[in-house]
DNA sequence: ACATTGACCTGGGAGC
DNA sequence: TGCTCCCAGGTCAATG
């Protein structure tokens, strides 16, 4: 489900609600996450106060000052902001309580999230440390994104989605930068030109700001902080819409798996 | 260093 | 209705 848009929007929605907020316990319904949930994170941040919320990659850091608590939404899972009597529903695994009234509530279905504590430096962080720049940031540039396509074999695509080279451009927005810069998703990444690095990497950082601000992607079970979807699936080109309509030339939308994952393109407006 | 594949899970939809 | 099969927004770990 998320990728980086719908990351943001999660954070977005979260930090003025929890921000300064004191937990007062933490409920772990299911353990066993991607990796298990420490047993000790109540005893870790009962009574502790949040000092900030950031996003990196499409971790979640709450940053406490003796560490930061890290979350991952894997492929299925969304944070909401919640009374804590709300109704517990199932796939609830995680309730972070504040104030002793209201929590944030983790669901994941699917369980490949993640909620681990670290009191290192998290850029330091075995999950971080190897991580790419942020697409949004200035230093991801043609510059950059052209010399570390020289020599690699595997596809643009494919390229785009490694998190050591860029992070948070995931399966759908992956197809919709290249449908936009005009680029076919099975171009070798080390034979395209600078000129056309330059309009993938614009595309790329136009795509997500775009997703952003329609409040992320809902294809079936996104929902932000509030419980609301987002609203950028109005707006996909490509992703999903297999045999339909190009947008742009009319001709029938292609679809084709690349590396076990589903890639969208036009044939004739991307080459 | 790079490329490829399997693994982790549940739920929804298609097809029979 | 119910069974089986396939697919899904991520990414680490193991292997060549």
């Amino acid at each position: 489900m998320p990728e980086l848009p719908e990351v943001e929007t999660t954070v977005n929605g979260i930090t003025p609600l929890i921000l300064q907020q004191k937990v007062t316990n933490i409920i772990i319904r299911e353990h066993q996450l991607r990796w298990p949930i420490p047993n000790e994170l109540a005893k870790i941040l009962k009574g502790k106060t949040v000092i900030s919320v950031a996003r990196r990659a499409k971790y979640i850091l709450i940053q406490f000052k003796h560490g930061t608590l890290i979350l991952h939404l894997g492929m299925s899972g969304n944070l909401r902001f919640t009374d804590k009597k709300t109704q517990v529903a199932k796939h609830d695994h995680v309730d972070i309580i504040f104030n002793n009234t209201h929590c944030l509530r983790y669901h994941d279905p699917r369980r490949f999230g993640a909620i681990l504590w670290t009191n290192e430096n998290i850029e330091q962080h075995k999950l971080i440390s190897h991580l790419g720049p942020e697409p949004l940031h200035a230093q991801f540039d043609v510059d950059y994104l052209y010399k570390r396509s020289r020599k690699r074999t595997i596809s643009v695509k494919q390229f785009i989605m490694d998190s050591k080279v860029v992070v948070g451009v995931g399966n759908i927005y992956a197809s919709e930068s290249l449908y936009l810069a005009g680029i076919k998703p099975t171009r070798t990444a080390g034979g395209i030109s600078k000129a056309r690095y330059l309009r993938l990497c614009n595309a790329i950082k136009t795509v997500l700001n775009n997703a952003i601000a329609q409040g992320g992607t809902t294809l079936r079970d996104f929902r932000n902080s509030d419980g609301k979807p987002g609203y950028f699936k109005q707006k996909l080109n490509v992703y999903d819409r297999e045999g339909l309509s190009c947008k742009n030339c009319t001709r029938p939308i292609k679809l084709i798996t690349q590396n076990n994952r589903s890639s969208y393109y036009c044939n004739f407006c991307q080459c």
